[in-house]
RNA sequence: GGGGGGAUUCCAGAGCGGUCAAAUGGGACGGACUGUAAAUCCGUUACUUCGGUUUCGAAGGUUCGAAUCCUUCUCCCCCCA
C-alpha cells in the first residue's frame, strides 16, 4: 500500500492535488508539514501531523518538520476570526525550543537517504529584507489571487476587518514551500485542510516563479462523533508535555473516548494495520465493556508519546484508581511508591504542624488545596454526593479530617466526580 | 455630520422600580444508569465566618428601594448623508 492509499484507508485524506500520487510513485520525494509556534508544546492535534510525516518516512520518502519562527511572527489568518495577537519574541523562541524537542522524538533522523530534517524558515527569513521580499515574492502573486482565498474572503467580509500583516502570511508561508522546493527537493506540502489555501499559495509561487511544479494533500479536521472539537479534556487542551499534561492524564484521555471515536481515532494515531485494526473493533464489538479498542489505542500513543516507563506508570495509577485498588494496597506500598503510583495526579502539600489540629472538609478542599475555586463551590459539591476522601463518600461538609485519617500517616486520596483524583501529601 | 438600537451572571438571551443572585436554552460540573462509552433522566452553575456581602458596560444621581428611571462617559450595531 502506497502512502496516499494508506491515508485514503485511514480517513486521513481530506484534498489532494491531482498528480500527487504519481509523482510519489516515481521514487523517494521530499515532503514538508509546517508546526505553528504558538505554545511552547504541541497537542494531540498536532500529533495527525506528526504521524503524517511518519507514515510518509515509512512509505520511502523524506520528511521535514517546518517549525515557523518566522510564520509564528506574523500569524496565520487560517480559520481565525479575530485578528491574532503577536507573540513577543521571547515567547516565541521558547516555543520553537520546546516543539522542536518534541518533533525529534517522533522521526527517524538517521537512517540515511530518507532522514528526517528540521528545519526553520527563520533561517531563510532573518536576513532577507522587505524590499527584497516584495520585490522578489511578492511580484509573483496578485493581489486577486491572495484575496480570492476563503480565511482572506471571510475576513474582508466581517467587520474585524485583516490587517496588512496577517493578509501578507500566505505569501510568506508560499516563500516557504518554494524555498524548500528549490533548495531542498521538496516536491509536497502537507498540512490540516484549514491550510489548504495557504499550501496552494506556495505551488503556485513555485509554478510562477520556478516554473516546477509541487504538490499538496491535506488531512480532515478531526472532530468528536459529537460533533464537539477534538483534543480537550476537562476543559483544557490536551499537550503531549508530561509537564503539562502527565502521562496518566494523557492515556485517561485516549481510554475515555467514546465507542465511536475510538474507531476513528486508532486508524488515525496508531500504525496498526487494516486487520490489525479490524480485529480489534470486532473484538470490541463482542465484548464492548472490555473496551479493547479504548485500550489499546491509549497504550499505543501513550507509548509512543511518553516511552515504556511512562506508560507503565500511567497503567499502575489507571488499575489502582478504577481497578479494584483498595487502600489496603497503598497502604502495602513505602511513601515512594504511593508518589509514583500517583505520579500524575494532581497533589496538593500540606505542612503537618498546620494539619494536627484537623480540618473540616470546606477547608481542605477549597482553603488549603485548591481542588475547589470556593468553600460554596465545595460545599455544593459535597452536597450533591460528588466529594470522596480515601474512597469514602464525603458525607457532609462539615466533616473534620485529622491525622488518624490520613493513609501511611501521610496521604489523603480525594476524588472529585468519578474520575478527578487529587492527592493531599501532608508534610 | 444626522437619526435609531444595544451593552445582563461562561455563552446566547429574557427581565424594564420592589416578589431579581436575576426566566429560558446551551455549555460546564456533579448524581443515577452503565463499560472510567453513547443515549437518557436528575441536580448544581456569584462569594460567604450562612448574619450577610458584592453582581446586570463605567462613573455619578433620583428613590424608603434601581438590572430596571435620570446625567455624563466608553464601546458595539443599523439607517440616512
Amino acid at each position: 500500500m502506497n502512502f496516499v492509499e494508506e491515508l485514503r484507508w485511514r480517513g486521513l485524506l481530506h484534498d489532494i492535488m491531482p498528480g500527487t500520487e504519481e509523482e510519489l510513485a516515481k521514487g523517494m520525494a521530499s515532503g514538508y508539514i509546517g508546526f505553528d509556534p504558538t505554545a511552547d508544546s504541541l497537542h494531540v492535534g498536532s500529533l495527525l501531523q506528526i504521524f503524517t510525516l511518519i507514515r510518509f518516512q515509512k512509505a520511502g520518502h523524506k520528511p521535514f518538520a517546518l517549525v515557523g519562527g518566522a510564520t509564528g511572527m506574523v500569524g496565520d489568518p487560517s480559520g481565525k476570526s479575530q485578528e491574532r495577537n503577536l507573540l513577543s519574541e521571547d515567547i516565541l523562541d521558547k516555543n520553537l525550543k520546546g516543539i522542536q524537542t518534541q518533533l525529534e522524538r517522533f522521526l527517524d533522523f538517521n537512517c540515511g537517504l530518507n532522514s528526517a530534517e528540521i528545519v526553520n524558515n527563520y533561517d531563510w527569513f532573518k536576513n532577507y529584507s522587505f524590499l527584497d521580499f516584495i520585490r522578489d515574492a511578492g511580484k509573483h502573486i496578485t493581489v486577486n489571487y491572495m484575496m480570492s482565498k476563503d480565511s482572506v474572503k471571510k475576513r474582508l467580509e466581517s467587520e474585524v476587518g485583516m490587517s496588512f500583516t496577517e493578509f501578507s502570511y500566505q505569501l510568506i508561508q508560499g516563500y516557504d514551500f518554494y524555498y524548500l522546493w528549490k533548495n531542498k527537493n521538496c516536491v509536497l506540502q502537507m498540512g490540516g485542510s484549514d491550510q489548504w489555501g495557504n499550501i496552494v499559495t506556495g505551488t503556485e509561487f513555485i509554478r510562477r516563479k520556478g516554473g516546477g511544479q509541487a504538490f499538496a494533500l491535506t488531512s480532515p479536521l478531526i472532530k468528536k462523533s459529537d460533533g464537539t472539537k477534538f483534543g480537550k479534556s476537562e476543559g483544557g487542551n490536551v499537550w503531549l508535555d508530561a509537564k503539562k499534561t502527565s502521562p496518566y492524564q494523557f492515556y485517561q484521555f485516549w481510554l475515555n473516548a467514546s465507542d465511536d471515536d475510538a474507531a476513528n481515532y486508532i486508524k488515525i494515531f496508531t500504525f496498526f494495520n487494516q486487520q490489525e485494526i479490524e480485529n480489534l473493533i470486532a473484538e470490541h464489538a463482542e465484548a464492548p465493556h472490555q473496551r479493547a479498542l479504548q485500550k489499546a489505542l491509549a497504550k499505543d500513543i501513550t507509548q509512543r508519546v511518553h516511552g515504556d516507563e511512562a506508560l507503565e506508570t500511567a497503567l499502575k495509577t489507571t488499575d489502582f484508581l478504577f481497578g479494584n485498588g483498595s487502600l489496603d494496597f497503598l497502604k502495602s506500598l513505602d511513601d515512594e511508591s504511593v508518589l509514583t503510583v500517583f505520579e500524575g495526579i494532581t497533589q496538593f502539600t500540606i505542612l503537618k504542624a498546620e494539619f494536627e489540629a484537623g480540618y473540616d472538609a470546606l477547608t481542605l478542599l477549597a482553603d488549603k488545596t485548591s481542588i475547589f475555586p470556593s468553600k460554596g463551590e465545595s460545599k455544593k459539591m459535597i452536597v450533591g454526593g460528588g466529594v470522596s476522601i480515601n474512597r469514602d463518600k464525603v458525607p457532609n461538609p462539615e466533616k473534620i479530617f485529622i491525622s488518624s485519617d490520613l493513609i501511611n500517616g501521610k496521604f489523603l486520596v480525594v476524588q472529585k466526580g468519578k474520575k478527578n483524583y487529587f492527592l493531599v501529601v501532608v508534610v
